[in-house]
DNA sequence: TTTGGACGTGTAACCGGTTACGCTGCCAGT
DNA sequence: ACTGGCAGCGTAACCGGTTACACGTCCAAA
């Protein structure tokens, strides 16, 4: 591999004017500059990045720490970063913690001096652990975690409000007894969902201690919820899942004892993953623009590197929207949605 | 930041005995590695690996550039080679061609200096131009791709094999009009299904000319392919799309003219999407374990890596597995596979 | 004519690690 | 007692870029 000595030498100047020729900075003349340039194509010269980020403490490229890489979820939301990091010219360096606390550190230490920033989402951490990992010096940006007590810039999705949106719906549509199958405990996606469910409820329909079954995310999970509701324990005309896989879950199980839906019981999810819109009848749910989730995070983040102060905007709220669908009566037609052309 | 340097004088050694300490080579006695150790913790520091690879000639990283991020598909890919990469304590560098040739040539130039070896999957790019883009000194695995006339290792799927099974597999079950929607022209997978599917023809049934109607793995072409068929045109009592997204396409457009799959025609897909078990009634499609040809790719290349010669395992062909579900009558039972418990 | 500034270029000192090589001290061998 | 060998450690030279500073040249201003 070519080095920039040996471009100096083949253009006949010194390393110093060949960096200065390549970069494009300084003063150089024209014709000394071409003849950087043609040794530069002669060779085939490319500058060693390891090489260049010790000196000008910036390596173009940022860390993203994701907690898993499983589905679709951290898919899109490479994908958003990718999109903004690619038009910085910035380069992606991916870590992952694979769920264990002990990664994360590790993950987090690996990327020193390789990253100029971090995005990190951190789903299940304390917030005091995190910050014990993070180097204060590393300009960080949090996805999908309210940082609360640290002051560190995130963005989030509004899981409280988009509940809240979705249980208001229901009881639109003329639901009175809705069920709502919660997520993991220890999440806080899945307690603010919870909190806005509860809050419309009481608020809306003056009904102050609603039904709500346990649940996990997982797809079993919300079979189980169905199982309980077919055996009668508990009255209802709507669900209300805290994400779209139990929702899932949950509408087999009802198809198999016979329900109807929405004909019995309307049901509702959060995500909008790919997979609601292609259910029979399709899901109603919140859609949260994944992608868009990445591309803020990564904005922000460039703007940190870029110098400027984020003031008020360190801390951004993605709301989602209600799709209404087949599964709460509501099939309103939609474009269907291209797919990737993969094979 | 703390630097060796500031370990060094910490511990009241030199600096190449911090080194040697911190990286446990070498000759150092007991006391003064602790002593080395003790000055790291308490400087909490950690080696600059921009300045570690200038001279161990090594990163620890390798490239992966794709074609795109879209879909389940490349984040499989990515959480296989992620999964052997951890295993050896590599770090992924993503790169992203964003489909352009231009920016193919950019996203291989930029990891020059940052990687030790590169994953790439360039789908439709003509072997001689990916040879001119490639550096001859990286360790180079190509995904997805029959290096050919290159004599670059690569791992592939056998998509000749898998529609050569399938369409042996819709004939057992009694189909004889059966037609291929077939995928992109130029897209090397899409023409292998397509060949399976016409020898499996010729030879099992001795039908020369079967019917094909263009697609290119978008759901819309196989939608449009429906309708050809419903309108009469084609007989069939069997169809088999070139990948699944096409054979949902097609399945909503029987659906909407009243056909009944698998009762008045069988559909088979390619792939095995996430969404294939959940359709009503699930798809019948050859499984591809996408992660496998990641970490497949993966593991090549730490092997060329750590210098050991491949030898015939310089090309590695991934078997597709035949699943059969709902839409071909075969409505084997099969356990609900947990999905990521993702909000 | 002298001064001085602008401009183009070169020299060399970094950045933060790794490591070849040299130095010291100690002990075994003769 | 002298030598050789070796373990433990330090000095300094790299790796391949960037860049502060110095240097020479040339031309305009005084």
């Amino acid at each position: 591999m070519a080095t920039l000595r040996d471009v100096a030498r083949e253009a006949g100047v010194s390393v110093a004017t060949a960096s200065r020729a390549i970069n494009g900075l300084g003063n150089v003349t024209a014709p000394t500059k071409a003849a950087v340039m043609a040794a530069v194509k002669k060779l085939n010269f490319v500058p060693h990045s390891g090489a260049r980020s010790l000196t000008r403490r910036k390596t173009d490229t940022v860390g993203v720490i994701l907690p898993d890489l499983f589905g679709e979820f951290f898919s899109e939301i490479i994908r958003g970063i990718d999109l903004v990091a690619h038009e910085s010219g910035m380069h992606l360096l991916l870590g992952n913690m694979h769920g264990s606390t002990h990664e994360t550190a590790a993950a987090i230490a690996a990327m020193r001096g390789r990253v100029d920033g971090l995005l990190v989402m951190p789903p299940d951490l304390k917030p005091e652990l995190l910050s014990d990992y993070l180097d204060p010096a590393l300009p960080t940006v949090l996805l999908n975690y309210d940082a609360g007590s640290l002051d560190l810039p995130f963005v989030a999705v509004d899981n409280y409000r988009g509940a809240y949106a979705m249980t208001e719906a229901l009881l639109e549509r003329g639901a009175r007894q809705i069920v709502h199958i919660a997520g993991p405990k220890h999440n806080r996606d899945a307690r603010d969902r919870q909190r806005g469910f509860v809050d419309a409820m009481t608020k809306i329909a003056r009904i102050s201690n609603p039904a709500i079954l346990p649940g996990d995310f997982s797809e079993e999970s919300g079979a189980e919820a169905g199982r309980m509701l077919v055996q009668g324990q508990f009255p209802a005309d709507a669900v209300f899942a805290a994400n779209d896989q139990m929702a899932v879950g949950l509408i087999a199980q009802l198809a198999k004892a016979g329900k109807s839906v929405p004909g019995d019981v309307m049901v509702a999810g959060f995500d909008d993953i790919p997979l609601a819109r292609h259910l029979n009848p399709s899901l109603t749910t919140m859609q949260v623009k994944i992608d868009r989730l990445g591309s803020t995070a990564m904005m922000m983040l460039l703007r940190i590197l870029r110098g400027e102060t984020l003031g008020g905007a360190s801390a951004t709220i993605l709301t989602p929207t209600l799709v209404a669908r087949g599964t709460t009566g509501g099939a309103r037609a939609e474009a269907p949605q291209a797919m990737t052309a993969q094979p």
